[in-house]
DNA sequence: CTTGACCTTAGTCTTAACTCTAGGGTTTAT
DNA sequence: ATAAACCCTAGAGTTAAGACTAAGGTCAAG
């Protein structure tokens, strides 16, 4: 497929695709004649996985690396590998630690919030971040 | 405290105290006679909660309206302030779901990775993408 | 009473991650 | 066969979130 059809199925700009490409993140092995760039299934399943890491804050940088994970043939290497995997999994245990306190921080600020009227004045984030510095 | 103290609390710059009071996320209410900044404890706890909301990945403009969400002394503004703090934390429970799923293909990834020599070869992020989409 | 550590504002610079523009070639539908 | 829709590269512009600089005021120690 061409860079639009793409772009489009994945919600993003080709000129996203194209500076991702400049980044070193995702080129297309393929071109036509006339210099479009070719697209494949697998190019899409990689896209995802980009997005996805994206969404969960990892720079480009870091996705970078995450892509060129890849057993080089040696025990060595390979273990290497799996090191920084459980790495940057650890990152994403400590981020989601992090996202369940602060779900939980939202959860009492909406149930102090109109739960009964009468405490209805201390309706605001500032009033729940002593709750919140205990979880912490 | 002056601002010296409360950024080395912290771990951060004085430019970042002052860059944040210049977004309105936090202006000290105090300053000494010869134009100091002074903090207090309540600032220490609201820059505990900038940071934490930062970390998860809250731009500043979206900090500013947690922080801005208060009760206005009317139920219809509360419940209003009800329905933007559940969104938010809509929001952050989504991300918890995508951080779980990314934790998990990261585990697919090291289980493959040298746990058997013998399947090493498909220890590559690469190899999986399709349990990832699976998953998502 | 001066030296060094700290603070002030205003303004410039940087980096990541796009986004847009200009100027041009290609494909497709009518 | 031509207009509309698509694609190309190179390079400039934008935004967020700071970091840095200049030029100066303040404060505590020796």
């Amino acid at each position: 497929m061409r860079i639009g059809e793409l772009s489009h199925q994945l919600g993003i700009s080709n000129d996203t695709l194209r500076y991702y490409e400049k980044q070193g993140l995702l080129t297309p092995n393929r071109r036509n004649s006339a210099g479009y760039r070719l697209y494949d299934n697998n190019d899409l399943k990689v896209m995802h996985f980009i997005i996805r890491a994206k969404n969960i804050g990892f720079s480009l940088a870091e996705i970078k690396d995450l892509l060129l994970i890849k057993f080089e043939k040696s025990s060595h290497s390979c273990s290497e590998v799996k090191k920084i995997t459980l790495e940057k999994r650890d990152l994403v245990a400590q981020r989601i630690k992090e996202l369940q306190q602060f779900h939980q921080s939202l959860t009492t600020l909406a149930d102090k919030c109109c739960g009964s009227q009468h405490i209805a004045e201390n309706c605001s984030i500032l009033s729940v971040l002593e709750d919140i510095d205990d979880v912490t």
